[in-house]
Parts: C-alpha cells; structure tokens; sequence
DNA sequence: ATTAAAATGTAATCGAATTACATGTTTAAA
DNA sequence: TTTAAACATGTAATTCGATTACATTTTAAT
C-alpha cells in the first residue's frame, strides 16, 4: 500500500507556518472533518469565515491539486489513520462515545506494536518453540489469564504444554528444570520481583526463557530472547488494558509460525482435539 | 462511526441489476479504482465508453449523492479495504510476512465489533453490574482466560467479584444465586451446553445474567442482556483467535462504563490497588 | 514612515456536474 | 408479429462549484 500523504497529520502537527486565516480553516476542517469531506469549497468557507480563494490556496499548499482532489485525501486520511484517533474518554462520554474510543485505543496499540515489533526475535522464538521438549507460560496478575490462553493456543502442537500463576509452582518448576525445557515469561511491566527470580532460577537450570515484556526492563534483559511490546499504557489511571491485547496477538503470531513450520503434522492432532469438544456443544439449529 | 456504504463491495459482489453500460462503468472503474477517484466524470465516461450523465446516474444508484460523492466513498472504501487485508496467511510466507497478517485479522475483527456492537445493550450492561451485589464470569475453554482476566479489571470496584471455569463450580454458584447477583457468561459458540443449562439454573434463581456470546446463540437467546459479537472466525482451520480480543475489549468498555458512572467513588479503592502491588515490583532504575 | 512582500478578498471565468429532454432499445401484451 | 409502454442511453442546455486574475489589505523590514 503506497504511504498516502496524511492530511489529518499535517493539519495537527501544524509545524507547517500556517497563516492567520489558514488556521481559520484548520480549526473548521477539524471541527468535523467527516463533513468537511462532503461540503462544498462556498460551505468550508463560510464556515472557517474566509474566502473561497484562500481554501483552494490552503488545499494546494498541502499538496492537493485543488479542493476535490484535497476532500478525497482528506476521506482516505481519516479512513485511515483519524479513525483511530487515541483521544482519551471523557467523564461526561456516554455509551455511544467512549465504545468507538476504546476499541480505537485497543486498535491503534496493535498497529503500533505490528509495526514496532522485531520479527527477527520472533523468528527465533519460533524455533525455540519448535526445538523445545516442553513448554511453560508463566505470568502474574493481569498476565495470568495471557498465560492460560496461551496454553490453549500451543495445545494443538505435539509439545507438552503447561500456563501456571502460582508464583512458588513457577519457581518449582524453573528449579527442576532442564535442557529442552521453555519458559515463556509475560509481563507487562517486565519488573515483578518474583518473575524476575523464577527466570535466573530457570537459565541456571539450563532452560530456555523468552520473555513477553516491555522494552529495557529487567525481565527483558534476562531473557535469552525477549519480545518487547511497545505499547503505551497509562498505567497509572487504568490498570493494564492494550497491552493483554498485543500480547495475545504475539502468541498468536508466535502459535501460527509454529504451525507453519509443522506444514500439515498436527492436523490430525487438532481434529482430535476438535473431535473431543463436539459432543459439549448444541448442535447449530438446536431450539433456541 | 456510521458504517460506510461500501461502494467497492457493491461493485465486485454485482447482486444489483447493473444494466449493459453500467457494467461498463463497473468495469472501467475496477479497471483502476484507485486512478477512478481522481478522474473526472468525462474521462471516466471516455474510459468506460458511455455518455456522462450514464455515470452520474449509476453514482446515484448505488446511494452517493453524485459523482463527487462517489468518488470520496470509493476512496473511503479503498482505503477501508487496504487497510482490512484479510489476506490469509499463506503456507510458505516468512515472519515479516504473516506477522503484520495476523495484527490486520486482529484489528480488521476490532473494527468490526466497534461498528457493529449494540451499545444500548452495553448501557444496560453497566447499569446491572452498577446495581449487582456480586459478579461472577463464567468461561469454559477458550473463554476462560477471559473470565480471569475481567476479574482482574472488575476488581477495582467494590462489587465482590469472581471468576469460575469449573462447570461444576459454575453450576453450584448459579443454583445458590439470588436476586442482585450478576453472571457475565463469556462464550464464542454460545453453544456449549454446560454454560446453557448454568445459565437457566441462574435466571430461575432470580439471578441476572449477561451474555458476551454469537449473534442468535441458543445463549444469547437465554440471556436477560445479550452482547452479541460478530467476529468472523474461522474456527475450522484454526482456534479461535480473534473473538478473545473482541471480548475482552467489550469487558473493557464496560468496565469503563462502571468507572465512569461511580465517578471518583472508587479511586481510593484504586490505589490502594495499586499500593499493594508496589512490593512486587523491581524499582524503574533497577539493575538490568 | 515607507516600501516591498505576503496574505486575503472580490469578481470574473472556466470547467465539471447535473438536469431536462429527445432518442433509441428492450420487453411484454395484444 | 405488432405495438405500446417502460426502460436505458445519449445530446445539449444549464447550473453550480472551483479556479484564476487582479485589487486590496495586512504585515514585516528598512
């Protein structure tokens, strides 16, 4: 996909010298850009309070060809990119306004970590996973349930596969661990004391840690491979929400190259497991 | 957002009674769609071999006000389009390549949700939880985790809140419900049979029960209040790997719905939260 | 204070889009 | 098969929006 040329970025960074009666028109597309894409050059005028002349001007300016061709860039900026503007919910939102902001929020942290992620790291994770003899997921607190639903996920490959919180089973388990043994970590802040432990407990044991944390944190840092999250999380108003996101997204990011890598060997393995759930669910036209 | 009227779709999936020129003009325009925003009606009447007022009708008829018009929806629709890739992870592609695939499923499942989502039902979601007495989320399988973690995020408020994944558990809690108790049952299928009949024994013990489910589930159909979710997963090939996320950001919004309706009653609750975690944690400048 | 340059507006012009109307084409009934 | 009515399409006129040229105002520098 060709980068198009962002609009709604340059009207809010407005590094570019904007004149007087330009930021008029800056205020007024912003106002409501959604209309402004369907108004006429006479509307926005009247609306920014200028004269026709100088949108047209303003338009090109930007790298538009005239008004039209600015109002269809306008409509791709904001399909886009403004579509997931982060704006943060307000105490007077109502339902139907802070829905859209929280699930743009949720959107925008994984397009951030899709394109921050390193994929290299992935790939070793990778052939970690495909190496290992067994495998464990380790998370604390809000990271736990992250753990558990990764276990469902790598349950399909032949590994024998395991998601443990209790802090005292993960440092028993790292200790009597051994060479082929894998330890996936997840925290969000990279810096629970006792994760911290249980991963040096585990890399003395000789087993292999890959951790799921934030950037230049100490559990990053501990790791043999370490997959850092860049997500923004305003930890101190909400506890942890994007980030549980992104992490699940990793895991399956993670479980599709395993699959990939086994080519067609576990199907077999996933119809069994599929088979065994038939007989717990409705059939699809039972009453309702 | 109001959903788009997505002029691409209606262009390729013909269903309409396109008459001889004007699949002339659907043709011209798949031809180069992206090129056909910035075309003016005549060359575009050139290019599809029709008279110009053909064009103008066709746009008429497929619900834009007039070619302008047209032309911004069939951007808005590209960029929607180019953006939502579903494009399948392919056997033999490389991490780079299916890495961002699967961030796109999230986000395309994301978006989805957000625009479909039934936010009356969200409000009245919230306005039970704020009334409950005692919330319990219930999730088997996949779902499970999911339970777990809207504990985690429900915990902040003062309502005494719990997670179960054992039926049996489930089942017992239901049957020893009363009014004021609230369920959240989470399930992809809504069909899994357990969580139907737990959710009967709940509702005749006078206890509330939501539902975070598929549209048109036997659960949903057993809910007082049914979140529906349409995700689109294809469970045959894999497990399901995008309706977690969706469900979880709907417990988001509605926690944050709770949040914003207790105003600041609960932030002292909040922070001691937090203060009890503050032990756990490595300080920022810890050694790495 | 004066002048040049930049910004903005006015009004004329141009061009694109739309509409009204005429012509041709298909379809169904006689 | 014929005929009329509905439909599809094109031609030409018209309307409306966008653009340009030019005049005026504002701003900044000397």
């Amino acid at each position: 996909m060709k980068t198009p040329p962002e609009i709604i970025a340059q009207l809010t960074h407005s590094k570019r010298g904007f004149s007087k009666s330009e930021l008029k028109v800056v205020d007024a597309i912003l106002l409501d850009p959604e209309s402004a894409t369907r108004a006429s050059i006479a509307q926005l005028a009247q609306l920014a309070g200028v004269s026709e002349p100088t949108i047209n001007r303003f338009c090109k300016k930007l790298g538009a060809s005239g008004f039209p061709d600015f109002k269809i860039k306008l409509a791709l900026s904001l399909a886009s990119d403004a579509r997931f503007v982060n704006s943060a919910v307000d105490a007077d939102d109502d339902v139907g306004t802070f829905t859209p902001k929280i699930f743009d929020a949720s959107v925008n942290a994984l397009t951030r970590v899709r394109d921050s992620i390193d994929t290299k790291v992935i790939q070793r994770s990778i052939d970690q996973i495909v190496q290992s003899k067994q495998i464990y997921f380790f998370g604390l607190g809000n990271s736990g349930p992250v753990a558990a639903d990764a276990t469902f996920k790598f349950f399909r490959f032949n590994t024998p596969v395991s998601s443990h919180h209790d802090p005292l089973m993960q440092r028993m388990l790292a200790a009597a661990s051994q060479t082929g043994d894998l330890f996936v970590m997840i925290s969000h802040t990279g810096r629970t004391t006792s994760l911290l432990e249980t991963a040096d407990i585990a890399r003395r044991a000789n087993a292999t840690v890959i951790g799921i944390t934030a950037p230049e944190s100490p559990l990053a840092a501990r790791c043999d491979l370490a997959i850092t999250l860049d997500v923004p999380e305003n930890t101190d108003e909400y506890l942890p929400m994007t980030s549980r996101l992104a992490q699940l997204t990793v895991l399956d990011v993670i479980a599709t190259g395993v699959s990939l890598r086994q080519g067609q060997a576990h199907i077999p393995h996933l119809r069994r497991i599929k088979e065994s759930l038939h007989d717990t669910r409705q059939p699809i036209d039972s009453a309702v």
